[in-house]
DNA sequence: CATGAATGAGATTTCATTCAT
DNA sequence: AATGAATGAAATCTCATTCAT
């Protein structure tokens, strides 16, 4: 399928504008970044957006979209080429937590569009990274199993357990801004819940 | 310090619109639900509401603050009054999970409001509430200690982690409604995070 | 069934605002007037149109409905309460001219929505008080041959007929403006194309 | 006058977007319609459209003074050209119906302007070909004259009331689309305002 | 010469907040 | 003291027009 270079720049132009719109919804609320200054910040008048982008919303989807892409790339580079098993969980882990660090705000608006009447070919779009997300962390717990660890609790709780541990500790940055260890700490901590329990 | 009648009808009010907000807040976004919504709920005029409090984020302040107080007592009563540690841990766990289960919203507002300009007075008191929060629950593991429990993390760090637990699984609660089940099943994932490790 | 102050209050503050609409639309293609305008007209805010009308469309609809009512109701009193026959004829051409003169913007512009999706609940209203013009036109109709009148066309062709006599005579004074006599020489020459035709 | 090559084509041009135009004004509003639409039905640029016309006014101008000079040309040829006087007046009205059914929502895009700040270079124009067609008009009455019919009213007033009565007709259609018997009982019953009256 | 990407004015609509009654 | 009518700033989105390529 050849692209043309017209295509190719359309292309550009969206992800162009999905960094500019990621980079302010990082810092504010989804809600709270208008169009105008999406469109200041990526230095396109207002109308130029909308040529690429049918909506705010569709900028939410297009942006995350992206962004599990990625995540799933890297988790299929880092995390399923790796013969080592537990190198590969704990490459999992990171992926994981950077990528909720960056999209935190994108993941939470998200979440609040879903129960509202949110344009059902959005949903699809969004439903289907996320099967093709959950259907690679399953791969990769069915590997380290298949290398010999043991896990007591099935595939699906065990992925829900950890991204929920992740997506918590994220959230607390919002308030409270990342300081230089505050990965590191967070990492820490997940790794316990993860193979030892917090209060062993 | 005695309180005149005038300010007990007050109080009383706050406390009977607070409740009415957070009902509301409790079954949609902070943001979707408007002023009009409440006063109309709480059988009030839209004016009369702004003779209690003074704009909208006060109101979420105010119930933060109603919450976080309540959760303090309980956790209080059934916590520190306990005799049985495991079982205090057991109930502290409950009782935080319920928390957030019916203040995922307001929380997520208010992190969000943070980076914003907040008033500072918001701020301190919702500061206040949290300390006081943080502290019992130290309390409660250092308890926990002296009772012969033995743990590896410190106290703020094992706060940490357990609350990160509880609140990324709410978190999917809200595009995923809770079920019969979700309730246990969440609770026993946060024990696996807790005692053994969810990869146990 | 009472109606309360505040009823009517907004309902002469509705009517209020749908006069001024009527004279923008006047002297302005609908789609040309905006709600700023009308808000300004009518010295309130534009928030407070919005209390009191859904949307522009349903100001249209309101005021249409409004004039289609009052035209009826100076039917009945005029035509149908007369004796004379060949005079509640000269009263009902009379009557239909002005209604169309006045409301001549407001029914083009609702020509034009109707292939539209237009508001289903908008298109009920209209069509009732089409509906109820219809009949009353019928009726005048049928008592003129009851009164020994004979016409050969059937009725609802022939009130097909004089409408758009009336309308294409109307439409040209929306680029033509009114002069001293244009209305007492439409009126002549209906009156030619109704009873002796235009080249007798 | 010789025309260079170079206009010729261009002529060709403007007359082809005008084609297209009118085919789209035909089925939608004159405001619905959008140059992006005109441009791609076109297939041309929008940038070229632009080059060829001055905005979308001039092209209603055009299209419009196209249209009333091929009804002209027409008129010329099927009714002053004819020997039968009434014949002559049957073919006026077939042609002017036809036309007003095709160019109904530019005919009353064009009302809606007049009143607003209308580049008078436009007005002009349609001025000249609006007289034009009045002119071409007086004559076929004129002929009628001299061909022994008789009619009670002046030529003018006679003319105001035939297209009144068939753009009343017309603008019905808006709303209420052609059927197949649409169009004759339509003339039918304008011929009966013409010849005998309706209520006849 | 032809193009269509870029523009930005302007439209409708929502809602927290104020204030006269 | 209580009310809710009134407000207007701000948001999203459309589209005629311009202009660099």
């Amino acid at each position: 399928m050849k692209i043309s270079r017209k295509e190719a720049e359309k292309s550009f132009k969206k992800d162009f504008v999905g960094k500019v719109a990621l980079e302010l919804f990082s810092h504010s609320n989804f809600d709270r970044v208008s169009m105008d200054e999406i469109a200041r910040e990526a230095e396109f008048g207002k109308g130029t957006i909308y040529k690429l982008f049918s909506g705010k919303e569709e900028i939410l989807v297009h942006v995350i979209c992206q962004g599990i892409e990625n995540l799933c790339r890297d988790l299929q580079e880092q995390c399923l080429g790796s013969s080592d098993a537990r190198q590969a969980l704990e490459s999992l882990l990171e992926l994981e937590y950077d990528f909720y660090a960056e999209y935190s705000n994108l993941v939470l608006a998200l979440v609040f569009r879903q129960s509202d009447d949110f344009d059902p070919d959005y949903l699809q779009r969004i439903r289907e990274r996320h099967q093709q997300h959950s259907d690679l962390l399953e791969q990769i717990f069915e590997r380290a199993r298949n290398a010999g660890m043991q896990f007591g609790t099935d595939n699906l709780e065990l992925i829900r357990g950890m991204e929920a541990a992740i997506k918590g500790l994220i959230i607390n940055h919002i308030e409270k801004p990342f300081l230089d260890n505050s990965r590191a700490k967070d990492l820490q901590l997940i790794n316990a819940m993860l193979w030892t329990g917090l209060l062993a």
